[in-house]
RNA sequence: GCUCCCAUCGUCUAGCGGUCUAGGACGUCGCCCUCUCACGGCGAAAACAGGGGUUCGAGUCCCCUUGGGAGCGCCA
């Protein structure tokens, strides 16, 4: 058996990639993956007035940016029109399909008074049977399929199982518009065949088609791939996930400060379990995948369970790595170009680097790490939070003056010393060590939440902490 | 309207007839740790939509109801 899988991820590129396409090519990937098999990719360009130049680089972009990696180049769809057309006119040539003259007009009448009779709004199929002689001249047909109008098609997916449709549900959808060019449940049947796709796995919306394109597949003699139809992912407020609802592209999640690999394990999670298991590495994720292991329900997107899984990742990835991501990501966040001229201006990056282990420690995303990272980025005089403000009453800024000049006589310029001078000056004021390291951490970051003190006063260095310090302490009644 | 699909804590889910007084995770609420905030630890509240069957036995199988969703283009 020689037969290895093929799956393809076809986004149409009429916007970027969102996160349902996203969890799309991530099963389709990690199914191949898990079964030596390969991804292709091809981007559905047929509708010419949709398509643009934009949406396929933010696409390639997108999956770029997931690290979901497909094998050969990209197919264009529309670049394929030719055949298409010679696989139309095989079925035209074994009376497979017909041509069909009726206006857009007609075709929008037929709708309405289906509707108004309470059918549902099919194509009646008037040309179906037509003799040439009637064919007029003063325009071009579209070309439909001669669908069978009894019977059923029945779909086997591997992930809604068998699913039967009358056939009488289906008409003889179009094969070719009428200027010539293929319509999209061609060009996805002679593509997938030509491509030599084994598996299909898409997004549930795409069931009925399959149904379509079974029928497609049987008049060109075509043995169809197997399907798996993956459920949808709804919004927050369990509404479909669309452009309105939060649909984002996951470049937002990018500019968000998630992580990848965050981003992965979360939407793996999203209809596709392993029992109890939450965290995974993308290994095992590929090792585990099982198309049978996807459920058939809807699920919601839930960010605050994303943030806190993109946090796990954060706490776990080493510091010089996360240092390089977060060095990577930061033209994507707001104000990281901000940053990073006020870094190399100052030059603390040794300091942000230092620092990093106690941001991590804090913060959900890359922004929060940014964030939490200001103290470094500001400058003196610092500019206090009202909260920090409070925290600097007479007797705290008597206490920083004392703080100053213990501090400013250790010896190295060290978490240990320096912890060992607050509390010993703590300890002679009489006041727990809160109270002395809230005014330092007020006066040293302008807030009331840091990283640890200690930490803080190390990544600061001696004079800028002592320098800060003093801003605070001159200030006394 | 028609066709198809779905239904376990607020959310994501485990469960594939008996081991379920239904498990995990996020979130929420306590407590502990503690220089703040986090992290971490411990604990709590929180669900099988409803009704019929089948069966010795149903969250697990079948049917109906209800509630969601998707599709019904010369869009993809």
């Amino acid at each position: 058996m020689s037969d290895t899988v093929v799956t393809r991820f076809a986004p149409s590129p009429t916007g970027f990639l969102h996160i349902g396409g996203a969890r799309t090519a991530l099963f389709n990937w990690l199914f191949a993956r898990s079964l030596g098999g390969k991804m292709l990719l091809r981007i559905e360009d047929t509708d010419r007035a949709r398509s643009t130049e934009a949406a396929i680089t933010a696409i390639l972009d997108g999956l770029k940016w997931l690290e979901l990696d497909w094998d050969g180049e990209p197919v264009f769809q529309f670049a394929r029109a030719g055949r298409h057309r010679e696989a139309v006119e095989r079925m035209l040539a074994e009376g497979r399909a017909y041509r069909c003259y009726a206006t857009a007009q007609e075709l929008e009448e037929m709708r309405a008074t289906a509707q108004a009779e309470g059918r549902p709004p099919r194509y009646d199929g008037r040309w179906r049977d037509r003799p040439e002689a009637d064919w007029p001249t003063d325009r071009a047909p579209a070309i439909r399929l001669k669908a069978p109008t009894e019977g059923e098609t029945v779909i086997d997916d591997l992930v809604q199982g068998r699913v039967v449709i009358p056939n009488k549900d289906l008409d003889d959808l179009v094969l070719l518009r009428s200027d010539g060019t293929p319509t999209y449940m061609l060009a996805v049947v002679v593509d997938d065949h030509d491509m030599g796709v084994t598996h299909v796995i898409r997004g549930v919306d795409h069931l009925t088609n399959a149904a379509r394109q079974a029928q497609i597949y049987d008049a060109m003699g075509w043995s169809a791939p197997r399907m798996a139809h993956i459920p949808l992912i709804h919004g927050p407020d369990g509404a479909k996930l669309s452009k309105r609802h939060g649909a984002l592209g996951v470049e937002a999640y990018r500019e968000m400060g998630f992580l990848p690999a965050a981003l992965r394990n979360y939407l793996a999670r999203l209809g596709w379990s392993h029992g109890d298991d939450e965290i995974f590495s993308t290994e095992q994720a590929i090792e585990w995948f099982d198309i049978a292991d996807v459920g058939r329900s809807a699920a919601r997107f839930d960010q605050v369970k994303l943030q806190n899984l993109n946090g796990h990742y954060m706490r776990a990835t080493p510091d010089d790595e996360l240092m390089a991501t977060f060095r990577a990501a930061l033209p994507y966040l707001p104000g990281g170009l901000a940053a990073i001229a006020r870094l190399d201006e100052t030059g603390r990056w040794p300091a942000l680097e230092g620092a990093l282990p106690g941001l991590k420690e804090r913060a959900k995303t890359l922004v929060e790490l940014l964030d939490g990272a200001r103290f470094l980025l500001d400058q003196r005089p610092l500019s206090l939070e009202p909260a920090a403000e409070q925290l600097l009453t007479p007797e705290a800024r008597r206490l920083l003056a004392l703080l100053g000049e213990r501090l400013a006589a250790i010896e190295p310029w060290a978490a240990p010393e320096a912890e060992a001078a607050v509390r010993s000056v703590a300890e002679e004021a009489g006041v727990k060590l809160g109270a002395a390291a809230q005014p330092l951490r007020a006066a040293l970051t302008g807030r009331k939440t840091s990283p640890g003190i200690f930490d803080v006063l190390v990544a600061l260095g001696r004079e800028e902490s002592l320098a800060r310090i003093a801003d605070q302490a001159a200030q006394r009644p």
